[in-house]
DNA sequence: TGGCATAACCTGTATAGACAACCTCTTGCG
DNA sequence: CGCAAGAGGTTGTCTATACAGGTTATGCCA
């Protein structure tokens, strides 16, 4: 169909992108140097630099001179639209970061549920429900349905210790994601767990993702109003040479006022 | 100080940037061929096509075989974490967008906004507040305070047919900004403008800009908690073809339940 | 043994040249 | 007059080569 293949640093590219996600090559592990991979598939250093200098910059790798070319760390492959993880926002700031796990179980998808991650209705899914404070003080709600094929050993994780969006990030690079922010007054439940006032608005993010085109997990996550905000910093690309992934995070913050 | 001088392929792309900020080139305008950079810089054609490639990825310019290269318009050169415009927005889903200007005028700066731009307080800064409405329905406020040197022409524009943001990104491209989402019920005024029911909370994001390290804009945006949501989806790079700007784009969207 | 020069390897940049594919406009033929 | 062929410009890719600068390990010499 195609008249014209791929050039040849695309699918040199593609080639180490595939080794990283099967694990072939992980994080920190040495990927092949240019002249390696000249050696090895033929093309010129030229095209090999290319390959690897983009890879550079989408995130899947970091290269040092006169060292090497690494894989790189989840964390720098992350996206801006990645919430951050809420126990380094905390340890961040200095403050005390503490999480409760309120349930851990297989449970049956409900209706909503089965349908966002496209499970047959009733079918099990893992289910976790946790609560992180700062200094003592609840800030979020983590509300978590993973599809159980994604992950057999859930119900074995110490939740209190690893957040679910980390020990994710652990089991398969994030392929897909969506995010939706939302402003609403939480549920009798939620509202008691966060201790907030009745009518008082929650920031509500709800986030589903995507491994090999079928939807593993979808989680809520819910912040009282009035403690917590989301925010995003931007700066273009082209110009600064400081690390791009610093300027454009999106943080979940305090504000105290 | 610096040993080595910057790299020639970034001073061009800096040189390009240059000329696109300042408005020597404007959008739709053709920027220099490969060739033409050879004959006026110096330099080789692969370093030419280095820069022009790596404005093309960071969304300054577009380039098409056989045809040539051009300077992006605003839209493509928006980022992820720029919400969109919600005229377009309307539009895309095929209903009628209205806005109504409530308040256009010069006014002294209260001591928050005056703190926020970096500027006495007291002294003048423009003001805009309008309504947008779909199908009739208001569905955002925008709150804008610009200083004064940013924008001599504020108080003649009609912002009923080009929003403010639009506006802005006119002036002078955006090199930085912050944006803050917060959930909150609106004070009385706000409240009112959107038809909301008491007690209802609003998503409010807060968009501050910089040009030259100043401050000019700062912009409070509110919408119905109940009828609306801010999304936004995420593919990772290298692999997928299509346009990196289509799925990353954080949209404001109208969900019905 | 300690320290320094050096070799070996790595990435970063730059050049010159080449071919392919694409687009537009002109030219010439039927 | 209409259409096809071609010329010329443009981007896209690839190669071979070169030099600079950073890092690490080796090995020699004092």
């Amino acid at each position: 169909m195609t008249s014209t293949p791929k050039p040849r640093y695309q699918q040199l590219k593609e080639q180490i992108i595939s080794r990283i996600s099967s694990g072939d090559l992980r994080p920190l592990d040495r990927v092949p140097s240019e002249h390696e991979l000249v050696g090895s598939t033929g093309v010129s250093r030229m095209t090999a630099n290319r390959a690897l200098r983009e890879l550079t910059d989408e995130g899947y790798v970091e290269r040092v001179a006169g060292v090497g070319t690494f894989v790189a760390d989840l964390k720098a492959a992350s996206h801006p639209l990645e919430v951050r993880n809420i126990a380094d926002e905390i340890q961040t700031r200095g403050h005390e970061h503490r999480a409760t796990v309120i349930d851990l179980e297989v449970r049956r998808a409900a209706p909503d549920i089965a349908d966002l991650l496209h499970v047959p209705q009733g079918s099990n899914v893992n289910h976790v429900l946790l609560v992180h404070f700062e200094n003592d003080i609840p800030i979020q709600v983590e509300d978590w349905y993973v599809t159980i094929n994604f992950s057999k050993d859930f119900l074995t994780q110490d939740f209190q210790r690893i957040t679910p969006s980390a020990y994710m990030s652990q089991i398969a690079p994030l392929q897909e994601a969506e995010h939706v922010v939302r402003a609403k007054v939480p549920d009798a439940r939620i509202s008691r767990l966060l201790k907030m006032q009745a009518d008082e608005p929650c920031l509500v993010v709800t986030r589903r993702t995507w491994v090999n085109a079928r939807p593993v997990t979808f989680a809520r996550l819910f912040h009282p109003g009035n403690r917590f905000e989301l925010a995003g910093r931007y700066r273009p690309p082209g110009i600064a040479k400081s690390h791009p992934q610093d300027s454009n995070i999106v943080e979940l913050r305090n504000f105290d006022r």
